[in-house]
DNA sequence: CATAAATAATAGTAAAGCTATCAAAAATAA
DNA sequence: TTATTTTTGATAGCTTTACTATTATTTATG
């Protein structure tokens, strides 16, 4: 029997909640290789419709705009990604350890996960990268943190930062120190692949040279002295 | 007698040099208000020609689009960002004095340069912080990049690097160190604004602390052992 | 003063970003 | 199984954005 693994989304992202139905997974699935395909700023809701055979109003139905959309995507992503981590890393008591199970995780297009089978997670990683800050990089930034919408990425930076807590509990800059490194596990794989001088793995593009970095960045930092 | 710094744009960017006419600098100093206002996405050319008292066409003979002007104002700021560093780290020999120094710099709203007149520096800053990114992770990242559009930034990022490389010859990361360095200086100031659980810094909103994190993050990282 | 260059005024087009309406189909409840 | 509610499909239309083109007028320059 199939399991599939749902996560729960903030109401007020969509109208209709997507999950529930068949032209709603179509909707959030092909969305998503349509905006890895032609970027955010070229992606429609209209050619999103010709792509799953409805129309326009059909996938306004289903979410206001096009903004809300990549939220629920990132959102989603977030979610994803903190069930991921719990689970992976519910075994091991060492933080350090636990940390750099993080580390890895945070930095690679995992294998497709097979419980949630109308998300491509591989294709949802990349757009993370490239698209994922114009998510909160508007300006209703607030107003869409008021109603919660960044509560995934939150407690997931949350979680992070309670790792390194636990790792050192007299370092002083937890949070940014896990929003550093979350961010910048997305921005130097983009860096790495468009504009290779910003970082030291132009050649390899081997993206287990950005989990080197990133561990040696957070572990100076942690055990500094 | 009036010094006015002029900052070497690559001509790829504009059709007509906004710089060489009172309409051109009234279009790059009304955009940067006006972006500031209405965020980048909200901003047309049409808001921008009633503001400054031309018609829309007259915008478009000096940008082919606000993607090109948007990274011309990235750009500048990162032509002028290196400027002020150069400048003002001149006679530092002290990396590691200079290296704070550039911290400082990157963290800050600086107050109006007065050098240049028609740019409004501190708003510009605030436009770097918020929209800056938009200028590259865009689907036309590679060709934009080999036309050069974003040699500012790596210059600046080459300069840190090498300060850098000077702290530490044997530090492994200089140029992603450098990159993570510039884009959470900014990152840590949105966060700390707008998503202050995600930075250490909620409650004080103190620009200075950001440097203070910076600064444990970079030298932890480069004294390491 | 002549001429070239820059600007203003106006018009127009295709696409994006929606909203509204109504009928057909599908799901569900009586 | 029929009645009813919910969802979808088809179509239309409207405002704004993102441009391009044309011509007249002003401004700068030789």
């Amino acid at each position: 029997m199939k399991q599939q693994l749902q996560i729960r989304m903030n109401e007020n992202l969509f109208l209709r909640n997507p999950a529930q139905s068949e032209l709603g997974k179509k909707i959030v699935g092909s969305s998503i290789l349509l905006i890895h395909n032609n970027g955010f700023e070229n992606f429609t809701f209209k050619k999103l419709a010709e792509v799953i055979g409805t129309t326009e109003a059909g996938v306004y139905r289903y979410f206001e705009n096009k903004h809300k959309l990549l939220v629920y995507l990132t959102s989603w992503y977030w979610g994803w990604l903190e069930f991921q981590i719990v689970f992976k890393t519910n075994n091991i008591k060492n933080p350090v350890v636990k940390l750099k199970k993080v580390i890895s995780l945070l930095g690679s297009a995992v294998e497709d996960d097979l419980q949630t089978d109308y998300i491509d997670e591989g294709v949802l990683y990349k757009i993370i990268i490239k698209e994922g800050s114009k998510a909160y990089l508007t300006k209703q930034v607030g107003e869409d943190n008021e109603k919660h919408f960044f509560k995934p990425y939150k407690d997931l930076c949350s979680i992070v930062g309670d790792i390194i807590i636990e790792c050192n509990p007299k370092y002083k800059y937890p949070k940014s120190l896990a929003s550093t490194l979350i961010e910048m596990s997305h921005f130097q794989n983009f860096f790495m692949i468009n504009l290779p001088s910003l970082t030291d793995f132009g050649n390899s593009k081997e993206p287990n040279d950005i989990a080197l970095f990133l561990t040696d960045l957070v572990f100076s930092s942690i055990n500094k002295k």
